[in-house]
RNA sequence: GCCCGGAUGGUGGAAUGGUAGACACGCAGGACUUAAAAUCCUGUGGCCAGAAAUGGCCGUGCGGGUUCGAGUCCCGCUCCGGGCACCA
């Protein structure tokens, strides 16, 4: 027996909802809205492959889900056009690339509309498109133009922190009093420009800064820490390329993330994502609580602040670890020293992270100063050493080698004390130590004050001391930096800022600014974009424009408002349409961007929220990861091995419907799994049983008796099944429960039509094509539609509940679990009279009884 | 090193604390067929007994625990996958 004629069924249905625009969509306040929304594709040149659709097809069989169950659904597709390889491309060829854009866009979608998605197409969006990315500059705009107010927790406008200085000058922000930088109202009206936008540039939300960057010589061009891996022989590597990567200071932009780091943090609490993704979010923002303390240099009028998590500790320090990138080290050392310091700092920049990771043993040298513990009043060297971070804290560490590895190491190395000072619960620490006891934990000794004191109230104690005696204060850090934000490339979003001649940076009024056309888009190397080679478009009246271009991420922190209404020429989304879209409610995509999309997103987003831009602080209520599908050989689907699966060729040989179902089949939806074609036959046997069922000699022949109770419980125990299922996003088990439907519908040579075309309305979210099909054949005009649903009747699946007959009708859900001896004959009188059942029952009716063997198990009353 | 996951037949995987292995693949046998494909039916965790029907025992990475009852909960390991990684 043949397949059924999948082919002509798929490409008939597909043209059909084209033609009839079906699956647009438009406000509609009658009825209740779902977003469903996938992470929108990169439309590289290797077009898809079968990895691709998984999460594709779960949000479509969410998203058609929902639309049978009455809601209006907004699922929309469009495509993050710009990066790295559509550039590397034009680089080789010469060619633009949104010739190679479009043309990948356009096998993209071919793809795409084969596997029979319901999105709605009128509302794509290109971050590549001018129309797209006017608004994505202004969003830049708007984040240079704020500031993020600590006292109301919220971005504000710029000129209201211009009234500030207007009116109290410095002295209301830490930010400034913590750089030593204090002026007066007065003294602020006097300052020009540039002393202006200099502070004004410590607030802005995108602003400039000179930093240490990941320099790529042979990409020439600055990556972010997330593009930047780790090669054992090489050393620091451009992810894409694995070309070398160096550490290189330039001035550059970025957005001020860390605003909103605590926001970021507790927003996590409330999202229906995974705890793993939480996780990860966590640890990349890695906040953590302690003291800045101050050590005061012996001999000089200056101190050293550094920062511990661990004051309790303190009596433990027997010396001062300073990164050799330490701001003004060299002023630090004593003359005898200092040669050995900058030798030791030259030496230590230029080693790579992985060589100074891989050292067994902790290098450095004394600086030759000393300073003066806080509490003990004893002078304590002051070392150098790359095992501290100059990016952290302050970038200084008191060391307390008794607990903690890393000053152990530094400690033994070097011959410095280790004092123990923590003694854990019901024990005695030998020493010497043979290893730092870090645990935070234990009691405190040799301590003064602190003596007899646990961990946890030797923190407070301190931090009350640290206060009380000047020394310092409480502090909190984070891991979390700034969002670097130019890239020294062309297929970008230009940023939208000119500088004047004195190079101070003032925003385009006129949006958008648009790529111009440039003769080559090799980097220059000398660190600008290949937009520095357009002197025509460089100059203009206002001043010389910005060449660096944003981020890959820029496009990709918004997107989602836009498939609102994305035709909107006068605002980045109309009100009515924000508002009523609202928030995405479920988000599919790859756990990947974790660290980088993810959180970018949601940054601009509590942003856009603070300006009242939009009336939501999270943009996506619950995000679901599809795993990866790898190889037959267990590898990553990639053409480097050759083992791409190409969704075109399944569809071909077994259709789309038979793609989906099989995808959704191969197991659970989060989990990796290698693309394995033996199973595809299984699901293809189950579509061409499920044909049979309903068509014979290419008619459709159903019945109008009425269905008997086993058939009835077969239908709605699937019904009860799938809707779960699909609510869990368990896909493979619901796959599952159609399969076991067909069996035993076709074995009980069931043709009711009251039991086959509610089947079929269920299974439409799965295989819409198929379902289209056999819902014309049985007579209908329309599409698969809204009031078609089948509703579920527990009534039909009561029965099932029970081993055992006995009379039930029970509504309420308790239970009762105890252990009950009986045989057969003596069952129910054994039930009902048992004490425990008597009580538990108080009348109610039985609904539940498991036996077992001839044993109750369970009572459900 | 730290933080998350996970471990169930030959394979992918099912199991609100309640008959472990649903469903599918594969395999074996059978029906139809000149034959093959397709389709349909039966069997299929292991061991033992039995001619058979069937019965018994053992079984969810390892070791303990809670419970009438544990794949599921708790404690301690082993291995695998993912994330972070000198963040003080």
């Amino acid at each position: 027996m043949a397949s059924y004629p999948f082919r002509q069924i798929e490409s008939r249905w597909q043209q059909l909802w084209k033609e009839q625009g079906l699956y647009q969509v438009d406000i509609d306040p009658s009825r209740p809205k779902y977003y469903v929304l996938d992470m929108f594709p990169y439309p590289s040149g290797a077009g898809l492959h079968v990895g691709h659709p998984l999460g594709y097809i779960a949000s479509d069989i969410v998203a058609r889900y929902k639309r049978l169950n009455g809601y209006n659904v907004l699922h929309p597709m469009g495509y993050d056009a710009f990066g790295l390889p559509a550039e590397q491309y034009a680089i080789q060829t010469g060619q633009h690339p949104s010739i190679t854009t479009n043309a990948n866009i356009r096998r993209f979608r071919e793809q795409l509309d084969r596997m029979g998605f319901c999105y709605d197409w009128s509302r794509e969006v290109r971050t590549c498109d001018p129309d797209y990315y006017t608004w994505t500059q202004w969003i830049f705009s708007l984040l240079f133009n704020h500031w993020y107010d600590p006292t109301v927790q919220k971005a504000r406008s710029i000129t209201t922190l211009v009234e500030q200085f207007e009116e109290q000058g410095a002295a209301p922000f830490d930010t400034l009093k913590e750089v030593g930088i204090s002026f007066s109202a007065g003294e602020w009206k006097l300052f020009s420009d540039t002393q202006k936008e200099a502070v004004l540039n410590r607030f802005r939300l995108a602003f400039l800064d000179e930093t240490t960057v990941n320099w790529c010589p042979e990409m020439g061009t600055v990556l972010a820490n997330e593009e930047v891996v780790n090669d054992p022989q090489k050393g620091p590597v451009s992810e894409r390329g694995g070309f070398p990567v160096e550490r290189r200071k330039m001035k550059q932009w970025f957005l001020r993330i860390t605003a909103y780091v605590d926001r970021l943090l507790d927003g996590l609490n409330e999202l229906h994502w995974s705890e793993s993704i939480k996780e990860i979010q966590r640890n990349w923002i890695g906040k953590s609580t302690g003291a800045e303390i101050n050590f005061s240099c012996v001999g000089m009028n200056r101190s050293i602040p550094v920062f511990t998590t661990r004051p309790d500790t303190i009596f433990g320090a027997s010396f001062l670890v300073l990164a050799p990138e330490y701001d003004g080290l060299e002023d630090l050392c004593s003359g005898a020293q200092r040669e050995a310091v900058v030798a030791y700092a030259a030496k230590a920049k230029n080693r790579s992270e992985i060589d100074r990771m891989a050292s067994v043993s902790k290098t450095g040298v004394f600086t030759g100063l000393e300073v003066v513990h806080p509490f003990t009043g004893k002078a304590i060297p002051v070392w150098v050493s790359d095992y501290v971070l100059a990016g952290y804290g302050t970038g200084a560490i008191m060391a307390v080698p008794a607990h903690d590895e890393r000053d152990f190491d530094f400690a033994q190395a070097f011959q410095l004390p280790i004092i123990p000072v923590i003694q854990p619960i019901g024990e005695t620490l030998e020493e010497p130590l043979s290893a730092a006891y870090a645990a935070k934990e234990g009691v405190c000794i040799n301590s003064a004050f602190l003596n007899g004191l646990s961990v946890k109230d030797a923190i407070a104690k301190m931090l009350e001391e640290i206060v009380a005696r000047n020394l310092g204060r409480s502090k909190t850090n984070y891991k979390l930096r700034e969002a670097g934000f130019g890239r020294q490339r062309y297929w970008g979003e230009p940023i939208p800022v000119v500088f004047n001649d004195a190079g101070i940076p003032r925003l385009v009024a006129e949006l958008p600014v648009e790529l111009p056309a440039v003769e080559s888009y090799k980097p220059s190397g000398t660190g600008e974009s290949p937009l520095a080679g357009v002197p025509g478009w460089v100059h203009t009246p206002d001043g010389t424009r910005e060449t660096d271009t944003m981020p890959g991420w820029a496009g990709s922190s918004w997107y989602f408002l836009r498939y609102t209404d994305p035709h909107n020429a006068t605002r980045f989304a109309g009100a009515e349409a924000l508002e009523y879209w609202n928030q995405v409610d479920l988000y599919v995509g790859g756990s990947e961007h974790a660290t980088g999309h993810l959180l970018y997103s949601r940054f601009w987003t509590k942003f856009l929220f603070d300006l009242g831009l939009i009336s939501w602080d999270e943009p996506f209520k619950r995000l679901v990861n599809q795993g990866m599908i790898m190889g037959e050989d267990g590898q990553k689907m990639s053409k480097r091995w050759g083992n791409v699966v190409n969704p075109d060729d399944v569809c071909d040989a077994y259709g789309a419907d038979t793609l989906r179902m099989y995808e959704m089949f191969l197991g659970p939806l989060t989990d990796s799994k290698p693309w394995n074609t033996n199973g595809i036959e299984g699901v293809s046997r189950f579509l061409n049983k499920l044909w049979r069922l309903y068509v014979q000699e290419d008619v459709c022949t159903l019945s109008g008796e009425n269905p008997s109770k086993e058939e009835l419980k077969v239908l709605h125990k699937t019904i009860q099944k799938v809707s779960g299922d699909i609510e869990n996003m368990s896909f493979n088990t619901s796959v599952s429960a159609f399969m076991v439907a067909v069996n035993e519908l076709q074995s009980m040579k069931c043709k009711k039509r009251t039991i086959l075309e509610p089947l079929v309305v269920l299974l439409a979210p799965f295989a819409p094509h198929i379902a289209e099909e056999l819902w014309h054949m049985m007579g209908h005009q329309s599409s698969v539609h809204v009031a078609s649903w089948p509703k579920f009747n527990p009534e039909y699946l009561v029965e099932q509940a029970f081993n055992y007959p006995v009379s039930i009708n029970g509504k309420t859900r308790t239970s009762i679990t105890f252990a009950l001896d009986a045989t057969d004959a003596e069952m129910e009188s054994t039930v009902f009279a048992h004490p425990e059942v008597v009580k538990w029952m108080e009348g109610k009716p039985l609904k539940k009884l498991i036996i077992v063997k001839g044993r109750i198990i369970n009572v459900v009353v």
